[in-house]
DNA sequence: TATTGTTATACTCTATAACTATA
DNA sequence: TATAGTTATAGAGTATAACAATA
């Protein structure tokens, strides 16, 4: 029944969060590090050792995908592979303490660029802002959230 | 002196703005067009034909990576070239009838996917995120506006 | 035989450097 | 000489198909 107006709302809201993204990623001077290989660092981080396999699905990308990426970032020595003992076809994907250095000033910095955005809007803007973030979460949790038929009542 | 609660809101926003903008874009199957030429056919959507320069400023990359673009399109038959009768070195690229009709179709899927997911919120969480929208919009403009240091007041 | 990864190949997006054509 | 654009070349990210090694 509140169809309608979450389409209204999409219209809005969508394409203001792309240019918010684009703002935030993509006039980011002076990081050596493109965003595949930072998105594999920030997961490693929160997540630690992975298989390639795990790595690339939750990346959302194929095999040799990861492969290459996980290849450029133990070139730089960002991530380094570790033989899985259980199964000798497996590999480990590890952050290195260099990596794990790298991707927090990395995440501090972007942090620190889209802040001195949100200082510029008014008290009234960010109280706003920030009321809407628990609906963001939970947005966020709903695509983690499996689409099978049953699970459409969630 | 808002400083530290807009680093904060910066910390809570800016990952789950990713991970939104990731969830409207990544899963986006059965469009064949990419990210770079969607950004352009928008582009062109809405300012109107433009010169292969100004479209390669707006689009955030330098020339030769236009030319290209716009040589796919061409190809995909979604923009056309046009000689700029006033200067005989310079291209205008206008968007064709039926990038126009893709692009309006390809906008028009990814607003109801992400209105699908709207509609999976509670009333007051659509009522908190709707709130936000001036917001988010004021965010968006301060980005454009110029960076000089006479501008820091605005 | 099935699973885990890698290699081979190809396409898009991106950049810099060198070039052409016009102002 | 300066400007608008293209071509040449290279590297990153992506994919599919074919392969190797292990379970």
């Amino acid at each position: 029944m509140s169809a309608h107006g979450s389409l209204e709302l999409s219209r809005q809201l969508r394409p203001l969060l792309t240019r918010v993204y684009q703002m935030v990623r993509r006039r980011s001077p002076g990081w050596d590090i493109s965003a595949a290989q930072s998105s594999v660092l920030t997961t490693l981080m929160d997540r630690g050792a992975l298989r390639m396999g795990e790595l690339a699905v939750i990346e959302g990308v194929r095999m040799p995908t990861a492969t290459s990426v996980v290849a450029r970032l133990v070139k730089l020595g960002l991530v380094e592979r570790i033989a899985d003992p259980q199964d000798r076809r497996a590999v480990l994907v590890g952050i290195t303490a260099r990596g794990s250095a790298q991707i927090s000033e990395l995440v501090a910095e972007r942090n620190a660029r889209f802040a001195e955005l949100l200082a510029r809007l008014s008290d009234e803007e960010r109280r706003l802002l920030r009321a809407a973030v628990p609906a963001m979460a939970h947005l966020v949790a709903l695509d983690i959230a499996p689409k099978d038929p049953a699970d459409t009542e969630l």
